[in-house]
DNA sequence: AATGAATGAGGATTCATTCAT
DNA sequence: TATGAATGAATCCTCATTCAT
């Protein structure tokens, strides 16, 4: 059996090029049509025999696809919130980052929005709630702060992550320009932290 | 046999029979693993080739199912929006409503959901534009009369659509109480209000 | 049940209309992929169930059909067949006429093309073994009047059926122009003339 | 696994067992009616799958099935061809073994022609053409040599290949013995060299 | 560590036919 | 006489997974 110590994200080998076929391939067909076969056709590989070998099964190797992208978007975020200063302040890059990583990672992000929307209507949500989860404790910490309004952070939680997917979506859609993912992003931010009754919360 | 024209929403004997029964499948199973033989076991048919006699293809099925549930959950919005006075009334009363209506009719509303994130990475998407491009047309009038913030109504459409299936989705998940039901649907509509800028929009 | 009496080629009314569609449907898509559903549909059927009734079985559908299309065929080469005098004329009007009737009725051709290749890997070859039984008869005749030369008339008629089924499907599958038509088929009886050891056959 | 580049008509393994029980299904029931199941049964295979991954489709399986027939009817032709000297006396050689072959490979036979009559009211027709323009070559140098006479070399290769067929197909349906087998295939050699001119023809 | 052949269930769809009305 | 709903077997094909090598 495969060594398991320690791998997180950075896959090893064989793992790791099957993890970037499974990108490609979900952001191109979709999750629910990125079989095996496919995936071993975009690795260049000659059976899914080897999938298998690698991987417990299609549950396993999306659960992978999943921490490599997420990582792949969180890393495209972080620098960008984590320059902010301000509860209002981190949420609007957090917004904007989110929207704008659209740009920069393409085939990630749509590989992520069929993956969660597969979730939608699943069994494993894991993704999903803790992607949700991280955010209300954030928004906890910023009423805490007296930075924001009155709000449920649970529903408003849920509100702005499923209006980001929802723009996000849109976005991937049609190959957006700069300009307009920036527009969008900001226009997308301003009204979120409207929502959240964001003290000076000027771009 | 009864009259086949003028045919949209309410089916002839079999054929309601068909989409109730996958309405059903799919709110429980999920679009995706809705085959036509399980649809065919929930509708006490002994076969899948009388589905097939009455929808020209999976597709031709999830059309009907969209329009059944989209006129079922329409109805149930319709009553609450019309009867709110102001553009800012309304707005809540289509956020509210569009919340409340998983009281009501849970399976429905788990279905369409299904099959709208079927639709998020699929081809056909009328289903989708054509909501979203409904509410933006109501926002861009409401602006115009002077009810609403300034904001872009696109934007603004996609992020109150996808805030309001973000919670739904949630809602769904494990069946809520009805006094959580209402109050995440105020919670979202106070915070989607404020997003718009909506005047006077107290509850 | 309807009425069987005297009934051979000329049908009446339902069934005359079914047998019409049906060889339009075969000359189209072939004999085999010629399904009931599409017969139906070409006869503004709204059901196969009319044809069942109509027919015992897809089999009785095409005796009808061949029965149809043997006697459009046959007259348009009879009188041809007729007007010709002595044992090689014939022969030769029987050629060039079987030939020339692709112009005249393109889609009966087509069709009976497809029931006999049909026939020729399938059970019942009545519609096969007649045609070559009649001509082998008339050959016997003309070797007896001494206006033939020495051959086996069972192989001379297998050889001169399966010499013109190979050109009217060749010039069946892209539509040729009259004059080509005219001189293949000339060309045709020309060397099944001479295969015959024909006395006297020129055009 | 065993070299699979530059295979043709040698299958490997699986490949060509496969290929074997469609030939003989093929040409028990017919082209149409050889489905995926009754040749895996054939081939003692435990699911059509496994068909399924060794070949694209039903079409790739045909190609190669005839791919297959024709590389030994065609091994066992040419031997006999290439022994005769003289352009009457191979076109004589061809006639006569392409009849001779229904003895030898009766089943490759009867496959091959089944696999022709589909392909006449199908859409490949590459095999069909193929031999008839082999054939119309070889005619026209004939007749460029003096050997043969005034005809038109298209219509002559149709109407040879359309005898050939003709006879073949009667041969096949009963099995004929050796001698009518011979017999047969020298009345209709000669009667054809009498179509075609030929000079110095006796058998 | 890797391969690729094998599996068998399940996918949608088409088919000729039957039957109650 | 005619209809159209119902049937269920059969079609090809794809799937994730297993297993011997």
């Amino acid at each position: 059996m495969r060594a398991t110590r320690g791998r997180t994200f950075t896959e090893t080998g064989r793992r790791a090029q099957i993890v970037a076929a499974a990108v490609e391939t979900i952001a191109e067909v979709g999750y629910q049509q990125a079989s095996f076969a496919k995936i071993a056709k975009k690795a260049g590989l000659s059976s899914t025999g080897m999938i298998s070998y690698h991987f417990t099964g299609k549950e396993d190797l999306v659960r992978a696809v999943a921490e490599d992208v997420v990582a792949t978007v969180t890393a495209f975020m972080r620098e960008r919130i984590e320059a902010a200063v301000g509860r209002a302040a981190r949420l609007r890059a957090y917004v904007e980052s989110n929207i704008e990583v659209v740009g920069a990672h393409p085939a990630h992000v749509r590989a992520l929005l069929s993956i969660l929307a597969g979730e939608r209507s699943g069994a494993d949500t894991s993704v999903l709630t803790e992607r949700v989860g991280r955010l209300e404790a954030e928004l906890r910490d910023g009423q805490r702060a007296g930075e924001f309004g009155d709000f449920d952070p649970a529903v408003m939680a849920l509100a702005i992550t499923g209006a980001i997917d929802a723009l996000v979506t849109s976005l991937c859609r049609e190959p957006a320009t700069d300009a307009s993912l920036t527009h969008s992003a900001k226009e997308l931010a301003d009204l979120l932290l409207r929502a959240a009754g964001a003290r000076g919360s000027a771009s």
